[in-house]
DNA sequence: GTCATTTATCATGC
DNA sequence: GCATGATAAATGAC
């Protein structure tokens, strides 16, 4: 019985699954409306982790990703950083 | 399985002059990650087992006995700790909202 | 020493 | 076939 949730939980870590549609936009919304300094604090992680659902170090994981994938390619990005900050220009407007 | 590209030598170019003098520059190029072989992995576990804090001797021989430096040992077993820390949490989080159904 | 991070690499999803 | 999340070396702040 110990061994099956051991294993269970070793094969947990290792299976890679897609963050849900609306947690990726909760941190892409982030990340895109501090572009100029996208390190959140130890209290935003746990908020951003509560509200998509996910753990503190999968955020540290995901804007570690994010981060450097953005630098390295900054123009792969552009239609999305555009789209967000579209979607955060309307938002502040109501 | 793996071995030719990093293993050996390898290791900074950074001896030899310098210390001073050549003014400027020196942006010192960022060692390329170089992922360890399996030997090496098992090794450094097996010492880690005993002691999650190496002493100086050992981690000299080990050093040696790898090809790897001092200062890889080192780094090694500090990054190890932090992995066994969020192992630790990790459980802790995995475990804890569970029935053990 | 810890610890957040950078960067490359690994493993998987699709 | 790349996109994406997690992990493994390496650096630097403290």
């Amino acid at each position: 019985a110990v061994m099956i949730l051991r294993s269970r939980f070793l094969d947990a870590r290792r299976k890679r699954r897609n963050f849900s549609k609306q947690a990726t936009e909760v941190l892409n919304e982030y990340f895109y409306s501090h572009l100029s300094n996208p390190y959140p604090s130890e209290e935003a992680k746990e908020e951003l982790a509560k509200q998509c659902g996910i753990t503190v170090s999968q955020v540290s994981n995901w804007f570690g990703n994010k981060r450097i994938r953005y630098k390295k390619n900054i123009g792969k990005f552009q239609e999305e950083a555009n789209l967000y900050a579209m979607k955060t220009a309307l938002g502040a407007r109501q | 399985t793996n071995s030719g590209s990093c293993t050996s030598s390898s290791a900074t170019t950074k001896d030899g002059n310098a210390s001073k003098s050549s003014h400027s520059s020196a942006p010192r190029t960022r060692k390329k990650r170089c992922p360890y072989s399996k030997f090496q992995i098992r090794e450094l576990e097996r010492e880690f087992f005993f002691n999650v804090y190496i002493n100086k001797e050992k981690r000299l021989q080990l050093s040696r006995m790898l090809n790897l430096t001092d200062r890889q040992v080192k780094i090694w077993f500090q990054n190890r700790r932090m992995k066994e820390k969020k192992l630790s949490r990790d459980r802790l989080q995995y475990f804890s909202g569970n029935p053990l159904l």
